[in-house]
DNA sequence: AAGAGTAATGACAATATTGTCATTATGCAA
DNA sequence: TTGCATAATGACAATATTGTCATTACTCTT
C-alpha cells in the first residue's frame, strides 16, 4: 500500500510565500487577488498536487457543497445522461452531486425532497421532468429558501431553466417527411396534459400549415408514451381508407409500436410506410429497421442546470441566461420517399 | 423562509447531561456506554431532533463517509437499478454516494479509477460488471489500499462478491420450455468471453441433460448482446430444415432480434415460435408480444455491495457472508405450448 | 504631494465532530 | 475493607478550511 501524504492549503501557501486565506482564495476563484499572486498560487498548487477537501468547508460555513439531483423518469437511458452531464458538471464546479430517486407517485413528493435537502444538508437542486412541473414541490423549497433549477420546457412559472424547442423539432422532423414527398402524415400524440405533447403536436402543425397541407383530423390520434398505445394507434391508422404514408411518433416507444402495427400488416417500413419517433432512445437502434428520431441533448440540459445552479448559489440570484440547447434530427433507416408503384 | 435551527451535538449532551464524547459515542454507536445513559442521549437525540452532519466527522478523520459508485454499463436501466439499491443502503448506512460514469473503452481506466478515489476522498469503491472485470483496476485499487466490492459473478479472483447464480436461471427457463413441451430448443450465446455467456451455456446445456434431450449443436449459434446478433441468429435458426420450435436467447435485445426475424417470416410469437430472453430489460414489456424472461434482482446486489464494503470499512477486514441472491422466471406472452397442428 | 478610494492581503476565530488520554466509578476476589 | 481490573466518562486537542474584519498596498485625482 503506498503511502499518500495530502498536501494542504498550507503547503500551498508556504510554497507560494501568501497567506492561507490568500491561497484560498485563489483555490475557490474569488476575487481581489493579483494575477501575479493567483499564478504563483496555483503554481504551487501543481507543485503539491494539492486536492481541495470539501469537509471543513462544509464545517465552517453553512454550506456543504452538496448539490442534488432527484429522478423519477421511466426512461433510464435519459437518467443515465442526465447522470453523465450533472457529474461531469458538478466537478467542475467544485461541488459534489447527491443523486436520489424518487417516487412521483407518492403522495407527498414535496415533503421528501424537503427531507432531503435537510438531511444531505443541499445548497441546491436540480428538478428534472417530471418532477420540476409537480404542484408542491417549488413551493416547498421556495419557503425552504432552497435555490433549485428545472429542467425542459414549462410555460406557466416565470423561471429560468435548459431547455429545448420541442416545437421547432416537431416541425422540423415533420418538414422531413414533407420532403420526402409524404402529404398524408399521420401524428401520434404523448400522454394528454404534458407540455411536451402539446408543444410537438403544435410543431406537427405549423409544418404542414406552412407547407400548404391540409391537416386532416383522422391522421392526429391519441397516444400515452407507452409501446402499446403507439400499436393500438398504429392499427387505427393503417384501418383508415386513405391510409397516411408516413408516421410522426411522438416518442420512440410508440414509434415501435406503429412499426410492429405495420409489420403485423405486412407492410415494410420504410418503403410502404415511413416512421418517425421523438426522444432518439435505445430503443431506436434496437428495432429494425432504425428509426428516424429527434435527440435532445440531454446531458447538456443537465450541464446548464448544474451551472445556472452554481451562480445562484455564488451570486445569490437567479442570473439571465441562454438556456435553449439544440435539437438535432437523426435520420436512420424507417424514413424513406415514397415507393412509386 | 423559515429558519431552520441545527441542532448540534452540544445541545444534545447539555439535554442529556452528558459530556460531548459521551454523546458522540451513543451517536457512533461505539462500546462502553451505560445502557441508561445510553437511553438518556437517545432520548435528547429525538428531543432536539438531531441529525449528525458528517462533515466535521470527515475533518477530524482520514474518513470521509464517501462510497464511491462507477459504471459504464450500455443498459442504463441496469445502472438506474444499480443506482436505486445504492442510494438507499447508503443512506442507511450514514455514508454518502459519489456516481461517476466511466469509458471503459478508454485504456487507462485504472488511472481514471485511482484518480477519482483520490479526487474525492473515497473510503471505498463498488465496481458493477464490467469494470470488476477489467485487468488493472483491481491491481491499482489493492496497491492504494482502497478497499473494493464488486457485483456480479467471477470465477478467477477469489473475492466476496453479490451475484447471481446465472446457471441456475438459464437451467430454469430451459426447464419452463421444455415444460410446454418443446424439445428442439435453441440458444442465443452472448458476447464471446464474458463469463455470463459460458454460465448461462452452460445452465441451458445442463437442463437439457437433465431431461435427457440430446444437445444439437446447429442450434446453438453465436450472438454478441445487440438486436443485429439476435436477428441474424434468428434468422440461421429458422432457415434450417429443422427449426428449433422455441429460442433462449441470453440477453432480451437478441430475443427482440430472433422475434422480428420470425415476423419478417410471417410466423406468429408465441404459437409458432416460443421466444424467450434474459435480464428483463425495458425492451421486454416495450415488444410485443412482451418477452418471457429472467429477472435479475440488481438494487439488492448493489445493496448487499454497498453493506459488505461498509462493514468491511469498519472492521477492515472482508466479511465472509451468503452473497448469492435469487433470480426470478417471468413469464409473459412470447412462450406457450407446441401448437398442435 | 496629499488624500481618498479601492484593491490586495493577512491574522485570527469559528466550525462540529472524534481521537487520545486521563480520570472517576464499579464490580469482584481475597 | 482493600486492592485491582475494567468499565464509564470527560477534558482537551486536532482537523482543514472559510468568514470577518483589520491592515497594507496601490491608483487616481486634485
Amino acid at each position: 500500500m503506498i503511502h499518500r501524504k495530502k498536501s494542504t492549503l498550507l503547503h500551498v501557501a508556504e510554497l507560494a510565500g501568501v497567506s492561507l486565506k490568500t491561497a484560498s482564495r485563489v483555490v475557490r476563484k474569488e476575487p481581489n487577488v493579483r494575477e501575479e499572486t493567483r499564478q504563483r498560487v496555483e503554481h504551487a498548487m501543481r507543485e503539491v498536487s494539492y486536492r481541495p477537501s470539501i469537509a471543513p468547508r462544509a464545517s465552517v460555513g453553512a454550506r456543504s457543497f452538496l448539490i442534488g439531483l432527484v429522478f423519477d423518469n421511466p426512461n433510464s437511458s435519459y437518467v443515465v445522461d442526465l447522470l453523465r452531464g450533472a457529474t461531469e458538471q458538478t466537478r467542475a464546479e467544485g461541488y459534489n452531486l447527491v443523486v436520489e430517486p424518487i417516487r412521483t407517485d407518492d403522495s407527498n413528493v414535496a415533503e421528501n425532497i424537503k427531507r432531503l435537502v435537510i438531511q444531505s444538508n443541499l445548497d441546491g437542486i436540480v428538478l428534472p421532468p417530471p418532477i420540476c412541473d409537480l404542484d408542491g414541490v417549488l413551493s416547498v423549497l421556495d419557503d425552504f429558501g432552497t435555490p433549485y433549477v428545472g429542467i425542459g420546457p414549462n410555460d406557466n412559472v416565470p423561471l429560468n431553466r435548459p431547455s429545448m424547442d420541442d416545437e421547432a423539432a416537431a416541425a422540423a422532423m415533420t418538414d422531413h417527411l414533407i420532403q420526402l414527398g409524404h402529404t398524408d402524415i399521420a401524428f401520434v400524440k404523448g400522454r394528454a396534459g404534458t407540455l411536451t405533447t402539446r408543444q410537438r403536436l403544435k410543431g406537427y402543425e405549423r409544418a404542414l400549415r406552412n407547407s400548404g397541407l391540409c391537416k386532416r383530423s383522422d391522421l392526429i390520434v391519441d397516444g400515452d408514451y407507452t409501446f402499446k398505445s403507439g400499436l393500438h394507434a398504429g392499427e387505427q391508422l393503417l384501418r383508415l381508407n386513405s391510409a397516411p404514408t408516413a408516421v410522426f411518433a411522438s416518442n420512440d416507444e410508440m414509434a415501435a409500436g406503429v412499426m410492429t402495427a405495420a409489420m403485423k400488416r405486412n407492410l415494410v417500413v420504410p418503403d410502404d410506410l415511413s416512421v418517425a419517433g421523438f426522444d432518439d432512445s435505445p430503443t431506436a437502434t434496437m428495432i429494425w429497421p432504425q428509426l428516424t428520431t429527434v435527440r435532445q441533448p440531454i446531458d447538456e440540459m443537465s450541464k446548464i442546470a448544474i451551472s445556472m445552479l452554481v451562480s445562484q448559489l455564488r451570486d445569490r440570484e437567479v442570473a439571465s441566461r441562454e438556456t435553449k440547447v439544440e435539437y438535432q434530427l437523426i435520420v436512420r433507416d424507417s424514413t424513406s420517399s415514397l415507393k412509386q408503384n
